[in-house]
DNA sequence: GCAAATATATACCGATTGGTATAATTAAAC
DNA sequence: GTTTAATTATACCAATCGGTATATATTTGC
């Protein structure tokens, strides 16, 4: 690795909690040259502008989060256990505290979908492959016998998935209360209980 | 209504669909200045700063919000039927027609977390009140023999229908796709109806 | 170890930021 | 209808915004 690439990933990790705190517009340079301790001629020296800066560090926390889930999902057998990792290492807080300022998906959706394409299409496919593999995990639970409820609609699991997740790592991200995250799982335990 | 308070509100009707889209740190003076045609001079005689003028905009977007629910809560006899009104109207995307930008929770709760004190508050008072009033209805539900399930958790209920709606609004919105609101309010629908 | 290439720092750019003092205007009280 | 009070417009403020040109260090290949 050369010296401008650990440059250029030592500036991603500093950021990376910065812009998924304070957001996109609300992340100046100034604050980049802070906690880097870097000069503007250093990030600009690896960054064409704050815009891929910006969209760096979006995908730094998404890995992030991706690679401590995928990893657990890796140690599972059944699908019915690999789809209950989540509910698991939510309860524990593990996104909370895996990247400063909450869930980097929420926080880049709701903010980009009406002000930035790019970043908007980011966080799109991000979810929609979050929900493809969600979608194939329960198809293949169900090829493999584990899933017998009439009915199931991997889609429709799938999309509710998320939208729990999402949802309760923002409630429980403004209320200041890390229980509603575990109490908000347990919904999730049962949705995912109720497809045997 | 004299003069002013008519300006005062028609500020916060010009300015609440900007809020919600461009967000607080993404809302500048001269945006607010464009979208209402008047000058700063206008605008800082009727609100002390930025500050208060976002708050204002995220009370009416909140209101607006309320309002159309309550409307359609307070026609219905059942604990049930009140319930399900949330998934009925969300499923004809009543929400992210109503207020531009989405819903203003989540959008404001993404971004005030870890920036706004003030708002932060307000965003959880919101969030935490609409849950009062869930659990409420669950808890009536109970006493009046609509809702027979063993072991409800009127609290944790609550949480997940609020953490389903947030993140199935934030999905579509991301998405693109209303079609995702209404899948993950069958899935709403489903735990509503569960309760029996 | 020296030269060429690369990376970082400095100093600056015009534009825009939120905010204010004051002047011009308009509404309200009588 | 006149006077007074409240409201809106204008012109300006320092500070900060994202970004760049250039000079100075620092690597890297030989």
């Amino acid at each position: 690795m050369s010296k401008a690439e650990k440059t250029k990933q030592f500036i991603i990790e500093k950021t990376a909690p910065l812009f998924n705190m304070k957001g996109y517009s609300g992340t100046s340079m100034s604050d980049i040259t802070t906690a880097t301790g870097l000069t503007k001629g250093s990030i600009y020296g690896n960054f064409e502008n704050k815009d891929e800066v910006a969209i760096a560090a979006f995908k730094f926390n998404v890995k992030k989060l991706q690679d401590t889930f995928a990893r657990e999902i890796e140690k599972q057998t059944t699908f019915k256990d690999k789809l209950l990792v989540y509910p698991r290492l939510y309860s524990d807080y593990s996104d909370l505290r895996l990247t400063q300022g909450g869930c980097p998906i929420i926080n880049t959706a709701t903010e980009a979908d009406d002000t930035h394409p790019v970043l908007r299409k980011k966080v799109k496919n991000t979810i929609l492959a979050w929900k493809n593999k969600l979608v194939y995990f329960i198809e293949q639970g169900i090829i493999a016998g584990e899933f017998k409820a009439k009915e199931i609609d991997p889609e429709k699991t799938a999309l509710t998935i998320i939208a729990i997740i999402e949802g309760a790592v923002m409630i429980s991200k403004i209320t200041g209360n890390l229980s509603n995250l575990s109490t908000i799982m347990l919904s999730l335990n049962r949705i995912i209980d109720d497809l045997e």
